[in-house]
DNA sequence: ATAGCGGGAGCATACGTATGCAGTGTTTCC
DNA sequence: GGAAACACTGCATACGTATGCTCCCGCTAT
């Protein structure tokens, strides 16, 4: 054994995240390639005690994903929880795109965009119902609204 | 056939977000109770056009559960969200819970609350990055207060 | 009417996952 | 040191899930 069980765990979060992994010998291939030979049974294991999860990706392909508990604290779950539930309508103006809210949500949605690092997003500034968000181009501004938008549903 | 598919599809949704499905053979068993008498072969087909997913709850036993994407909308969902993105401490005093948050958070914050219809909140207070959480009582708010410790983290 | 098409479902089975058991190595406590 | 307890893994296999094939039904155009 070159590698320990926690280090194993460490490698199967990595590759799961970046990679479509769809079942157990794919995982196995990839732990291979990185140097860690284990047998299906112990990476059964290895899922079951890291949680993870097995969905569909949008193509009715199954893929592993790491649990929804280990995303909370991702930028992009955060928008879209309080996108999802708080926002309203959102519309392109220029390079500016208007995005309207339940009353005090914007500052968190605000502060969600922020975090986010998304290149299209410059800057933001929130009011009690309505945050501007500015984008490098009138181009980017339509893009991201659309963006934005489909989070609305 | 007495249902159609697209009933069957309501009826495994409504099933699955009610009780702990952890195999497909379960679920069949649960159709059938309610009057749908389908082959495991149809629910692992329904199973992939729903897009369910299967996890494993805190126990590290299996479980299908709504896909995510139809989460956004849940209360609890937003709560975790916002709360694990934003939230800083927690702390009961008396019949009161205090949140303090990421500035300008705190009125998502107590909207998230307010929409989740939890008995033990009986109303919020937000400013800027403080929300006033009102319990029942001074037992309820301590229970509140170790709910949304758990959340934090 | 009927031939042709397409969706839906069952059956049998291939594919994928979990687990009882046994073996090995490690730690702990006499 | 030696025994006991424990953690980890592989092997074989039981369990669970997906799918190729086929049939059947309902629709449409001929």
């Amino acid at each position: 054994m070159q590698l320990g069980k926690a280090e194993r765990h460490r490698l199967i979060e990595s590759v799961v995240s970046r990679k479509r992994v769809g079942t157990q010998f794919e995982l196995l291939d990839a732990l291979v390639d990185s140097g860690c030979s284990v047998t299906q049974a112990t990476i059964s294991r290895d899922i079951r005690e890291l949680g993870l999860e097995k969905t569909h990706d949008q193509f009715g392909r199954p893929r592993y994903v790491l649990p929804h508990a280990a995303r909370r604290n991702d930028p992009a779950e955060a928008l879209n929880a309080v996108l999802g539930q708080f926002g309203r309508t959102v519309a392109p103006a220029g390079n500016i795109v208007v995005l309207q809210s339940d009353l005090g949500a914007a500052p968190a949605i605000a502060r969600a965009l922020d975090q986010l690092g998304h290149d299209r997003v410059v800057g933001t500034l929130a009011g009690d119902d309505t945050v501007l968000v500015v984008a490098p181009s009138e181009r980017d501004a339509r893009t991201l609204a659309r963006e934005l938008g489909a989070i609305l549903g």
